[in-house]
DNA sequence: AAGCATTGTGCCGAAAATACGCTAAGTATT
DNA sequence: AATACTTAGCGTATTTTCGGCACAATGCTT
């Protein structure tokens, strides 16, 4: 037993999804942003080591409040990195002098998270020095962050069909427009607003406001709200609505 | 930066399914097995810390030939398990003692295998001092074992869907009804076999061959085997027929 | 005031999916 | 030889879905 493994240092690394009613987006970071003096030009994701006695879900909460300011957010666990040569050696020593430790690898844990982006938010990221990008125009980051990022949205797809966390991209008070954009941009696909409506409202997830969009040129939108009392129990593992209407 | 937590110890616990032509089990050991001198006649998951210089697929399928003498077989990877509570003390101390490490922590990784269940496996495993238990029936696990237990039928709930991974846990020539019999116990549902069949059928995803089964006492059903020409190429992703027969 | 863009609603028919009654066939048991 | 059980498949009535077309409503732009 003497070839046990004991001091492996762990990370956690967030995919911040964003939707602007248009596209979605990720948040990406520079490492200058960590140390000036180490700045190779390329994008990250944003991440953090774990701390004594901290959950890694607790860890990705603190990564995304420094991050975007915001709390209570919804956020995944995707896939563990556990490559041994996934941070090469000059990396590894750059990690273990920044951060004052002691240690032969670094596992990573992938968590993805959904934010309503509005104009405060990308203001507040922008002075945090982070850049929300489409994610169809990300296509090389640090180390294997890539592929955390791929990882990301290929979970993201599916459980955008079984959750609604898709609200969670969306102003609590939305059109249907921008539902349909959302889906069509998570999955690349096209949908029929004719029938989308109908299968949205026959699902009764829901529930129209007296609101309206505003300062548009062209006939505003009602304005809609998910019909939580859908999710007063557990139901929330029920909902299939995406699942249905998609044609997957 | 001195809180930075730099010696957790990183275990794999496998969920191993496996399928008999009607019921979904789980392999499930007691910890005896590992020590004589401790046990508390609870069942748990088979798994292992991680060796230096080992991924966490590689520790799992390590733990997964242990428990099976299998190799090659669908392993994937669900949640992490990072309470800094989730071993208690004299759990701890065991742990420790057991190995020859000394931590803190014990963080574990969720996975899941799928394995053909025949009287073949059922005999190795019985030799092994493991046994297989329907996944219904199973509701007590040391540890927080019993949620990653139901973390992994969720998460092969999903996957089943959407891969073709339902294959693993059959023959590689089994009857229609079989493979109703699976869904059905996976999912908890009833389907109609005509309509089944239909569906089945014009998905194109099984070829027929001209084996029947034996020593039945009813007419003897065809055996039919997974269209492997259908996914040459990266076409795995696209598998959704299951999701398209199960009215979610 | 006219034009433009987009939302929102209704109608309708073709096509596809689904539910289900019914029949025939094949094997073991009695 | 009769019976029981299950596979296998046909056919049809019913329901659901998919899109085309039409048109009203609203507010910005010119």
């Amino acid at each position: 037993m003497s070839s046990v493994q004991t001091n492996s240092a762990i990370s956690v690394d967030c995919v911040i999804f964003g939707f602007d009613g248009e596209n979605l987006k990720a948040l990406l970071v520079r490492r200058r942003n960590a140390d000036p003096l180490y700045d190779d030009g390329g994008h990250k994701l944003p991440g953090a080591m774990i701390r004594e006695n901290e959950t890694l879900p607790e860890a990705a909460a603190r990564v995304l409040e420094a991050s975007t300011g915001l709390k209570d957010i919804y956020l995944k666990q995707t896939s563990i990195f556990s490559d041994p040569d996934r941070v090469d050696q000059s990396e590894l020593q750059w990690i273990c002098q920044y951060h004052g430790i002691k240690t032969d690898r670094v596992v990573t844990v992938g968590y993805y998270a959904l934010v309503k982006l509005d104009p405060g938010m990308v203001s507040y990221t922008k002075r945090q020095g982070a850049v929300w990008m489409n994610v169809d125009d990300i296509h090389h980051l640090i180390m294997d962050h890539m592929d955390i990022l791929s990882d990301a949205l290929t979970v993201l797809q599916k459980d955008i069909l079984w959750s609604p966390i898709a609200f969670n991209l969306l102003p609590k008070k939305f059109t249907v427009r921008q539902l349909q954009n959302l889906l069509e941009a998570v999955f690349g696909i096209e949908l029929d607003n004719r029938n989308f409506r109908k299968k949205l409202f026959s699902a009764g997830v829901l529930v129209e406001t007296d609101e309206y969009e505003k300062h548009v040129s062209h006939k505003p939108a009602r304005l809609y709200q998910l019909n939580k009392s859908l999710f007063s129990k557990k139901n929330i593992v029920n909902f299939s609505t995406f699942a249905r209407i998609i044609n997957i």
